[in-house]
DNA sequence: ATAGGGTTAG
């Protein structure tokens, strides 16, 4: 590009830099400045402004800011500018103090900057001041356009609050794609996976677009339902529809096949990818990770490395660290640490990392070195930290630690009733049974039940779902007594039911039936009715699945001859023959009964003719 | 001249 000489016009350096933006040329863009500078003094506004944007884009956002303050005057467009530069580039705090500075400025905002401030105001720290922008939109009478619309209800989704959310979603007079799929994606990050769908379902009948970033939020709430039918639904479909951005969708793919237990789909679309991000070699290490194949996490990041194309990341290292403590390597896992420590990748370790090294060393029972790796590291250990080095105490029977960790997680968690069970059951172990009244006391007094046990499984593309002690379910008297026969089966067979996890101070015979009524047993029986011999069963679990649950489950596989899968929170366990994929190492789950039951079932995700359509096309994969 | 939604981890 040649710069002509002085006599050069405001337009001629306009329509230059509009150039220089689109094709995000800070090179031509800075000689385009530098000349500006040369021949005018002091700029017009909305040439500023127009290097605002251009050094914002470029992540420049020192340089940006540097013309932003030699602006001798500036209005609402530049402002904007400067703010959305800040939001865009994820520096909320700067953007939000800018934005004060602003309105002690007096200058009033517009639709342009609300919208693009309350990005910044994510997160439930950001909420009392998004509430307070939310009121001067109001004022402003700025609620009801599509832009500050849509923001404002992410702002509230990601805050947790998605009843607000909602509201402001309902209050839109027009809806386009980016507000239906704020709102749709705001409940499937929030894990309310069936509301999510539903709703998805109900936009579609009413005549919403999709594109990428949609099927991407569908494809999380599937993910977390491991609603494997449906997914393989939503791929066939975004194929077909040959969407932009499929690399984006490829990785949410991967995530839905491995969290719906299917690593082989997932690991097939990984190899298949012409390009890969940082996001698809964390999806499929998570994956493996997930399923317990520590060496296959440790071969596909040596690979990583080697090629390096990509730099791993901090969520990398999480999911290798992690892929190494699920799949029983120790020292492999401690070497990356290591490697780690000495800054070897130049990312920075973070308490996460450090939680993942303290549940590896307790797994492998080295719970003292746990211990002192909590007490020397630069980080407030979180009370997700301690539980994972009780869970280690527990099950490696180291009482001294596990009284002083356990103590002190009631003290800092007290919410948490499956802390006091374990300690509890620890006093136990050990003949202190003031000590156990004290602790049962103590539960029932402060603990509160936050999420009540739930297991599903998917059969004819139906998602069954059971609650703890449920009797809602169709099928219900069935099933229980299924179960019922099952366990005089197994107890023939050698099944010794494991009352540990019972938080009730109740008698052994009623201990049993509460284990009885546990959801994922429920699961695992409906499974074995409705579907026929020989057909591999696939349950998924809101919470950690409990000892004695696995053991049932185990009895299921080697008596009938079924592969069972079972998802917990955690992780996955692959069960054949009696034999599981975990190796039998987990923290105790918390369990609930007699809450409140419910039977979902979706059929279909996608419109009945889009359903017909998918159903022609063979996978590509 | 300035604007909104998404994919991994916790």
């Amino acid at each position: 590009m040649a710069i002509q000489g002085p006599e050069i016009k405001f337009d001629g350096y306009n329509i230059l830099l509009n150039e220089c933006v689109n094709k995000r040329a800070i090179m031509e863009g800075q000689r385009v400045h530098a000349h500006m500078i040369k021949t005018c003094y002091l700029p017009p506004v909305y040439l500023s402004t127009r290097l605002i944007v251009l050094y914002a884009k470029c992540d420049c956002l020192s340089y940006a800011r540097h013309v932003f303050d030699e602006m001798r005057e500036r209005n609402v467009v530049s402002w904007t500018a400067m703010i959305s530069g800040y939001s865009q580039r994820g520096f909320a705090h700067d953007a939000l103090h800018l934005f004060v500075q602003m309105l002690r400025s007096d200058t009033e905002p517009n639709e342009f900057t609300f919208a693009s401030v309350l990005t910044s105001c994510t997160g439930v720290s950001g909420f009392e001041l998004g509430r307070q922008i939310h009121s001067l939109i109001v004022k402003r009478n700025y609620e009801c356009h599509m832009f500050v619309g849509s923001s404002l209800l992410d702002m509230y989704a990601k805050a947790g609050r998605i009843y607000e959310a909602r509201g402001v979603f309902e209050c839109l007079p027009e809806r386009d794609v980016v507000s239906c799929t704020a709102i749709v994606s705001g409940y499937a990050q929030l894990g309310l996976d069936e509301e999510a769908l539903e709703l998805f379902r109900r936009l579609q009948r009413e005549g919403m677009s999709s594109n990428y970033v949609t099927y991407a939020s569908v494809l999380t709430a599937l993910s977390g339902l491991a609603a494997l039918d449906h997914g393989k639904q939503v791929h066939t479909h975004v194929l077909r529809c040959e969407l932009p951005f499929y690399l984006v969708l490829q990785n949410s793919l991967i995530d839905m096949y491995s969290k719906c237990g299917n690593l082989n789909y997932a690991r097939k679309i990984f190899n298949n990818m012409p390009e890969r991000t940082v996001i698809s070699w964390n999806a499929i290490l998570v994956g493996y990770s997930k399923h317990g194949k520590g060496k296959v996490v440790v071969e596909l990041f040596k690979l990583m490395r080697e090629e390096n194309k990509v730099k791993p990341d901090s969520v990398t290292f999480l999911a290798v660290l992690s892929g190494c403590s699920h799949g029983g390597l120790e020292d492999k896992g401690l070497e990356i640490f290591d490697e780690m420590m000495n800054g070897g990748d130049g990312v920075e370790v973070g308490i996460e990392h450090y939680g993942c090294v303290v549940d590896l060393l307790g797994r492998a029972g080295r719970v003292e070195e746990a211990f002192a790796l909590i007490k020397k590291m630069p980080f407030e250990p979180t009370a997700a930290i301690w539980g994972s080095l009780l869970g280690a105490c527990r099950v490696h029977s180291n009482t001294n630690i596990g009284e002083f960790v356990g103590r002190r997680l009631v003290e800092i968690e007290p919410e948490n009733a499956g802390n006091y069970v374990i300690l509890s059951n620890l006093y136990a172990s050990t003949g202190r049974w003031e000590d156990v009244r004290n602790v049962r006391e103590l539960m029932m007094e402060k603990a509160v039940i936050k999420e009540p046990g739930r297991s599903w499984i998917e059969l004819d593309q139906t998602l069954h779902t059971f609650y703890a002690s449920d009797r809602s379910h169709p099928r219900r008297e069935e099933v229980h007594s299924e179960v019922r026969e099952l366990l005089v089966k197994f107890k023939e067979a050698g099944y010794v039911p494991d009352q540990s996890c019972v938080l009730y101070d109740v008698d052994e015979e009623q201990k049993e039936k509460i284990l009885l009524g546990h959801s994922e047993k429920l699961a695992l029986a409906f499974g074995l009715i409705a579907s026929s011999e020989g057909v591999p069963l696939r349950v998924i679990k809101n919470l950690r699945i409990c000892v004695d649950c696995h053991n049932f489950a185990k009895f299921v596989s080697k008596i009938h001859g079924r592969q069972v899968s079972i998802r917990d929170k955690n992780r996955f366990h692959h069960i054949v023959g009696g034999i599981c994929s975990c190796g039998d190492y987990w923290r105790t789950g918390l369990r609930v009964t007699g809450c409140k039951m419910a039977c979902f079932a979706i059929t279909a995700i996608l419109l009945p003719v889009q359903r017909w359509l998918s159903a022609a096309v063979e996978l590509q994969i």
